[in-house]
DNA sequence: TATAATTCATGATACGTTTCATGAATTTTC
DNA sequence: GAAAATTCATGAAACGTATCATGAATTATA
């Protein structure tokens, strides 16, 4: 009923070349055939525009070379990177990525996971919030930043390397007092970390510090008052802030500044993650950058290495500091 | 050989339910059955945990469910965005979405266009800047922002509205003089309207305006002495721009505010797209903002309407103009 | 030269699904 | 109550590919 383009088909070729069928499949899969045979072959398949049919392989080989990457959204410039990088990756493997979106919700996780069970895909990179999630024991499934079991490889950055860093940064920038702050859902599991990184930096290097944790879906408006809590006679009560993720330390040096706290003069913010404009060589506020491109790669080549068992549960990459304008330099 | 997850199969659910495997495909896709019949499937499909194979299916019907969607990169905040809403639409037909980066790369999109005529999507949306692109004719293919031809549906903005709305609101913010400037070649096609509309509104609201046009690729210290050369004892030499690209803008604006050029308060500036930094209520610059969800409902239906000869072979989105504090309010 | 070993094209089969023709059982019609 | 019409499960076939067992033709060995 549908079968309006009539694309040639390996029948088709080895009737053309007046060769065995099984002979078209081996040439258009590189295997050894004979120089005569292999010559008839490939004209008949340029003569006649042959393509391979992608479920017909699929089908009887069980594979199809894709791999989905669930992650909640593309609008956050992270996320993005990641998803862009997490495809240099796939392509460079001859590998398609489907991209599923969970917008942080649990159910459309558990759907887009369903489809590795409808060979869809031959496994799943996923950046989850949900602790929960059911994880399929015979799908290959690989988290970034969320450990589940040793069963389920993680990779994440060195998260407490980068709180470590972050204060040691705001102490060698000369700060009396620092504090933490994030939105209190967003860092949980391996991200959490970063607090633990930098409280016992900040221990260690016995600087005065504070922990302030936001409520989730906070609004704009409360996050101001939250911060106008913290001013005393129109000085803000810290020299040196090292915020979760840079998204919210945008928000939070915008509500600075527009509360006339200038940043970097008298505060100093460092944020997580590393987010750029346009690719563009300097980050939007000074940051620990996360290093997106080894991430995915980790992420690419574990989910592919059919031998799941023999690979680490958790690939911690390491972390550097870089200057985005809200620092000293 | 690679028989390591032995996932039931339709036979199986058969066996199980003691009925015809016709029976259990007519169960799965919800055509009629009788009544005991379908409990008997479904109760066997629960014990066995079938879920349907994507490629058999596939390989008889023609139908994967999955458009390509070919987009340069998705570090572009608005390339971002549309790949967010194209998801979006897709989704709520039931269609997954591929997600191929053609980085500008006319190759890559080549090789990316053959995956469909592979069988292995029913469409593809693409928005490509190769204006030479060969455009298959037995796929369903629909473009954003490039004209090709009649038979290739093209979704777009307003473009020349939207020059046409930002010369409006330079006027009306009181500016003597203004300029448009872009990046010549990211400029093409539909999106060169924007200077068509804005040069016609100049004409008509008799206000001065120049044109400038940045070569392609130019690095960040050209545009700089670019702009210098506009200076005027300190001073610039336009009250107010429009930008043919947020992206652009957004360098604009960093470059002449480090030459002490204050915006808004010198030059009004104006972009395009809408670009805002984490989803936030106010654009990163003050712009004309394209439709990017309108414009994915409108690619994803076209080019999922199989009568592609039915469908208007350019279709016009209006813009709006946003405020995001590079204008005066 | 005769036998063993190797190379390599052939033809058949299976992967899991949808759909078509068939015919039995049921319901409707006169 | 018999014939016609309808409902609906069955079994077979086909979608396009990769691979296995088979056997013919060639090359190497003794």
């Amino acid at each position: 009923m549908q079968k309006e383009k009539n694309a040639p088909t390996m029948a088709d070729v080895a009737r053309e070349a007046g060769v065995a069928l099984g002979t078209v499949s081996r040439v258009v899969n590189g295997q050894q055939v004979g120089e005569e045979f292999r010559i008839k072959v490939e004209e008949a398949i340029r003569k006649l525009g042959y393509q391979y049919n992608s479920s017909g392989r699929t089908l009887r080989t069980g594979n199809t070379n894709t791999i989905a990457f669930i992650i909640p959204n593309t609008i956050n410039p992270y996320f993005a990177l990641l998803v862009h990088h997490i495809n240099r990756a796939l392509e460079k493997r001859n590998c398609k990525m489907l991209l599923c979106f969970s917008e942080y919700d649990t159910n459309r996780e558990i759907e887009y996971i369903q489809m590795a069970r409808q060979n869809q895909v031959d496994g799943i990179i996923a950046l989850t919030y949900n602790p929960n999630l059911t994880i399929p024991a015979d799908v290959p499934f690989v988290t970034i930043d969320r450990f589940f079991s040793t069963s389920v490889p993680c990779i994440a950055s060195d998260n407490f390397g980068g709180g470590w860093l972050a204060a040691h940064k705001l102490k060698e920038f000369g700060c009396a007092n620092v504090a933490f702050m994030r939105v209190a859902s967003s860092l949980t599991n391996e991200p959490s970390k970063r607090k633990d990184g930098f409280v016992s930096a900040c221990v260690e290097l016995g600087m005065p510090f504070e922990i302030m944790a936001l409520e989730d879906g906070q609004p704009f408006s409360e996050i101001e008052t939250f911060l106008r809590s913290h001013l005393k006679e129109g000085k803000f009560a810290f020299e040196g802030l090292f915020i979760g993720t840079d998204s919210l330390a945008w928000e939070v040096i915008r509500l600075l500044r527009s509360m006339n706290i200038r940043v970097p003069e008298d505060v100093q913010v460092i944020g997580f993650d590393g987010i750029r404009m346009f690719g563009d060589q300097e980050p939007i506020v000074s940051t620990i950058v996360q290093p997106v491109q080894e991430i995915a790669e980790a992420c690419v080549s574990t989910v592919l290495s059919k031998h799941l068992s023999n690979v680490p549960s958790l690939i911690c990459l390491p972390v550097q500091y870089a200057y985005g304008g809200t620092t000293k330099e």
